[in-house]
DNA sequence: TCAAAAGTGTTCAGCTTACACCCATGA
DNA sequence: TCATGGGTGTAAGCTGAACACTTTTGA
């Protein structure tokens, strides 16, 4: 969506009418939050964005996502996705831009902490339950992208990439209700699930809690995190 | 892809970077098949390749896929769905092109007589289990599209769009066998699947078979085809 | 009356759901 | 000893897989 880089001269020249643009997911203080970057320009000046840009004459889409990625949460390997492709004219005002989106998962631990906190007034991190205005049409994708999130947690170990190095089946069970929005979901049967799932192993220590401490769990490196699909239909 | 245009004078110009590809399944006697045209000039010139072209300045993107599938098939109101956007450098040894790739379904009694039977040397329908030398990255498109077709009428009624008006239970059973590639589903457990999706209703006559005559079915208008999801994992 | 294909019913294993219960800790 | 949260077991009900069975037609 073209939010203005600040070009070193000797940037490479991007392609005419395509742009990248990243909806980053983190898991804060039991909140689903997305990375936007304040836009100081017209149009929409002020208005939220999410972190996008140019695409390099010799730069495959994904590694220009990662590089909006890095530039933003100071992160090199994440979870990363392509999401949609939305190209409708008119979209941007200014001309025709093809923007091609991504949606990465990163745990907030990992987030070097000069991109995490919010005393930079142009990157910000929101919950997604509270958005601010949007540019463009950014609320639409991350509509769309919260969509995917929620399916990707119920056949893959995708929200493991939310979590940090170690944590307790509470804080995981907490995640996938503030992900999905639903909290309803069983305690003893979230367990049991994730047991038979067979993909965690536990850390060291326990956490220290109001009452009984929580044993800390980490995610098995060597287990397998998509889950093979049964047959809905018919 | 660029596949060429055979262009009218007054056609309006095309984005720099930018192409569409369609993915066009149909099913033809128990068969599984997408619809290619044959390269007449370099590069891949003689290979097969999936129709495409350019995006119209002012066209969005889906409109120029429909616009790829009339061409194609005669047709105008199909099933289509924004399949994945391929984009690295070198896919096409001319110049950078990023393809958004759609993948279509469309029942083979609804393509124009012209378009279907293979006296034009340049459009052919092709079965997936038995693919021609294919240009660019096609082959990585066509499957992609299947892993996406195969995943989808899994928890929807997608196929329906590849069956014709009218058919026996029989022959949906026969389609889905076809595109899973899977023929062990058992008829039983698939009609009575089937019924009580409630996504059905006779029609009025009987097809003539070796033994007894099949009842015909269509698909209800007003039925849900999205089946909803049951939470896999965890 | 036999072959071929349509169409149905029944059983069993495994999974999901709901919910009650016990355990460990600090105050 | 009580509140708080961690952690587990079990029974009821539903779903899916397997497979045997009946029905209807033409030859």
């Amino acid at each position: 969506m073209m939010n203005q880089q600040t070009s070193p001269p000797d940037t490479p020249i991007t392609l005419e009418n395509v742009s990248v643009d990243v909806v980053i997911f983190t898991l804060r203080s039991r909140d689903l939050q997305v990375c936007l970057v304040r836009r100081d320009c017209a149009p929409f000046k002020d208005d939220w964005a999410l972190p996008g840009g140019g695409v390099r004459v010799d730069e495959p889409l994904e590694r220009a996502a990662l590089r909006i990625l890095h530039a933003k949460t100071g992160v090199r390997d994440l979870y990363l996705q392509q999401l949609f492709t939305f190209g409708d004219p008119g979209r941007d005002p200014r001309r025709r831009v093809i923007s091609v989106t991504y949606f990465a998962l990163i745990s907030s631990e990992r987030i070097a902490t000069n991109h995490l906190d919010g005393d930079s007034e142009t990157v910000g991190w929101h919950s997604v339950y509270a958005l601010p205005r949007l540019a463009f049409d950014h609320a639409e994708i991350i509509q769309y992208a919260l969509v995917r999130l929620r399916n990707k947690i119920q056949y893959s170990a995708a929200a493991f990439e939310l979590m940090p190095e170690e944590f307790t089946l509470r804080e995981l069970h907490d995640a996938y209700m503030v992900i999905l929005n639903d909290y309803t979901l069983d305690k003893a049967n979230f367990r049991k699930k994730i047991r038979e799932a067979n993909i965690l192993e536990p850390a060291s220590g326990y956490r220290e809690t109001g009452g009984r401490p929580a044993r800390l769990y980490r995610f098995r490196r060597d287990a397998q995190p998509e889950i093979k699909a049964r047959r809905f239909f018919p």
